[in-house]
DNA sequence: CATATTCCTACCAAGAGAGTAGGATTTGTC
DNA sequence: GACAAATCCTACTCTCTTGGTAGGAATATG
């Protein structure tokens, strides 16, 4: 699996706070309470968020967080990136720079390559906002089916 | 990561069967030696692929295995999801009809089946013979620097 | 019959995934 | 100043997957 709860989850949290958001600071429990997640397992993911610069944050009573920028300048890919450390879809390609010693001479490299550049285009190319929304078009494209209604 | 060692060199071994399989049966071992992995290993991999019947095999003095079709007959995405089961970038994307309880009212839904959508599309897109003639363009499409020659 | 090969079952060690536990620190309110 | 509500921080644990290994039975060729 490309992604775990753990992305599933920071998005999911991205996208609650972008609902609530206009009100002030949310607090962990109020979203662990209203998407029936574990309260602890998503401290510990929220702080990554917290600590990638997605979030501001407030201790203290009335604390809590929100979300640093607009929704619409969040990729998807920041937020996976940022949770999962990377969203390479084989071991082979990691980190810009490093790669396997067998690159010069492996055949199935561009293919690997090829999927790692179209998962990353896809994600880039949808923000917060767009799930937000419900951008089904630019989430499934051509496999939407109520993008266009049967007549 | 979405494709493990397993599916990774299930298709290396699909590649070596079709550049070798010209003049017959080839042995594991001639594979393991010549893609440098354990032979051992290898033979678990290439069990999945004779049993669905991606190959044929021959036992005994002077046995192994060859490809059961044409190269271009095969899809990187058949290979792949025999060996790896599912391709399905998150968990809550699994077979064809099984979905999560919250799908009705998930709004990141629609974000995953589209990512899926995009990554099967890309693997059905090519086949093992494109591969073996390295065929960039079509692995690497847009991405792809050295087609398109610096003038 | 010897040898080279596939086939089959079982086992194992390390790491990742998915959380839990407990407490320290900070801030607002009475 | 005390208390409560919240974030912050460190460490632990359990289970499942990954990436193999071991040993031998069955089978075809010469």
């Amino acid at each position: 699996m490309m992604v775990s709860t753990k992305g599933r989850y920071a998005l999911t949290v991205m996208v609650d706070l972008a609902r609530k958001g206009e009100n002030g600071y949310v607090s962990l429990s109020d979203i662990a309470e209203s998407e029936n997640l574990s309260m602890k397992y998503l401290e510990s993911i929220i702080a990554i968020l917290n600590k990638g610069g997605m979030l501001k944050s407030l201790r203290g009573k009335n604390g809590g967080y929100m979300l640093a920028r607009d929704p619409k300048d969040y990729t998807i890919n920041e937020i996976l990136l940022l949770t999962e450390g990377t969203l390479a879809p084989v071991n082979c390609i990691m980190q810009e720079g490093v790669q396997c010693e067998k690159a010069a001479t492996c055949s199935t490299l561009p293919l690997w390559a090829g999927l790692d550049k179209v998962i990353e285009n896809y994600l880039k190319g949808i923000t917060l906002e767009d799930i937000i929304i419900g951008n089904r078009k630019k989430m499934l494209g051509e496999y939407c089916e109520s993008c266009e209604p049967a007549e």
